[in-house]
DNA sequence: CACATTATTTGGTCAGACCAAATTGGTCCG
DNA sequence: CGGACCAATTTGGTCTGACCAAATAATGTG
């Protein structure tokens, strides 16, 4: 998947996965050019290509004599969303903790937002909040309207660092949550009282209060998202067991 | 600098700041390698390369038939660092944001460490915050116990995706504040009046309490930067006066 | 002028070669 | 026997030149 149909970058993402999954110790040599030329049946140059990719990853270091790997702790962002991906379904201590990181940026974007907002800019987030509304019975149908608002919301707080957070995160994590079919069940009201929250924020311009209204929401979505894995973790080993 | 003295990093990084710089305008075609190749007096190989690290880091993307820019909107977070180190000195308004982005990671990190510590890590803790309030006085020996203080509560609160985050931003950053000169002139008894809570934090721990200490101290701590680089561009617009 | 076809450019890959730095292994000496 | 020194080997870094396939630009044709 998402190899990009290049020998190079499908060697890339083969070793990319080996070192997240610890099949090398940290510190330890990665095997050498030529033998892994060897292995893919490839040229060295393509794989050269390929650890240059992991050494802009963070999880390689190459000097002459030899590559050793380093720790996926001290990697780029950019492995969160193949790391994300590795197993049949993502472990959801790292899907909360990715959760946990988003809400709090979320939250602070939506103030920033919020307070900044020129008066065009409320009436479109008023809009996309309406919206949003119109479809908030159905956890998939609604995703493309709060990535719009999300979206929206980014544009005007304008902060780069956080958009720049977002774009090694977001795409990658909404998407294989809807590709693995995983749906959390959030408590019926949950969504309304973000809403009705957000409708007030918007009125009185109160970024606090849409900040709070984020992060409560997250508080549930995290919940609901853990629960959704355990059942699929289960749901899976009783696939495995049979 | 940093161009880890091979001749792909080395072109890597110079077009790296060309795009940065917005010498391409977003979507504009890329010099051909070959082009490059000529250009750097390098051969295409090791040209490619270095392509293949401005791909990772999300500011081109390649297909056969040419090379385009990506927006660096859209780029990966890694290019914060050299993003701030562009000019003679960081775009305050960049560093604002990344402090602000910090600000509520490092709040969340501090909060969930306060609650999930052990006896033996609030300990440690406390130890770390007594040697950080021996030094409270000279910002720049500071720096080391202040660092040193985020690890711990990094490793405690254990969260991977704030890590990576780090990782990509704080040395780079703090590390460039210091070989610039750039010493914020915090108020006096903020250090004192965050240690304080600190404490409180760790004696009741309080994870609230931690968290909100941490979001004021940074309030300050924006402002002071924001004072010092404003001071530097002055001093730099004077400079170039003469 | 619109469209289909050809020619050219460009990225992707391969092969073989050379250099310099790092590692390895052996040797010699204390 | 152990440690320090030195050569042989491995390994990454770079170059040259070549070929293919996809995308683009140029061309000719209706």
């Amino acid at each position: 998947m998402s190899s990009s149909n290049t020998i190079s970058h499908e060697i890339a993402a083969i070793l990319r996965d080996e070192i997240l999954q610890q099949r090398y110790r940290s510190g330890e040599r990665f095997p050498s050019e030529r033998d892994l030329a060897a292995r893919f049946d490839a040229s060295r140059g393509a794989v050269r290509e390929a650890l240059s990719q992991l050494e802009q990853l963070g999880l390689i270091r190459t000097q002459p004599g030899g590559a050793r790997v380093q720790s996926v702790k001290s990697a780029s962002l950019a492995v969160l969303g193949p790391l994300m991906a590795l197993g049949d379904y993502p472990d959801p201590l790292l899907v909360d903790q990715f959760l946990q990181a988003f809400s709090v940026l979320t939250a602070m974007t939506a103030k920033n937002a919020v307070v900044a907002a020129s008066p065009e800019q409320l009436i479109q987030l008023k809009k996309l909040v309406a919206e949003l509304a119109a479809e908030a019975e159905d956890f998939e149908a609604m995703q493309p309207h709060w990535r719009a608002l999300l979206e929206a919301m980014s544009a005007i707080a304008d902060n780069l660092v956080v958009r720049l957070i977002g774009n090694d995160l977001k795409a990658q994590f909404v998407d294989q949550m809807i590709e693995l079919g995983i749906r959390p069940d959030l408590r019926a009201g949950s969504i309304d009282k973000l809403l009705s929250s957000l409708r007030v924020s918007l009125n009185k311009q109160d970024g606090e209060l849409a900040s709070q209204a984020m992060q409560d929401h997250f508080v549930e979505l995290r919940e609901a998202v853990g629960e959704a894995l355990r059942f699929r973790a289960d749901e899976l080993s009783i696939r495995v067991a049979n």
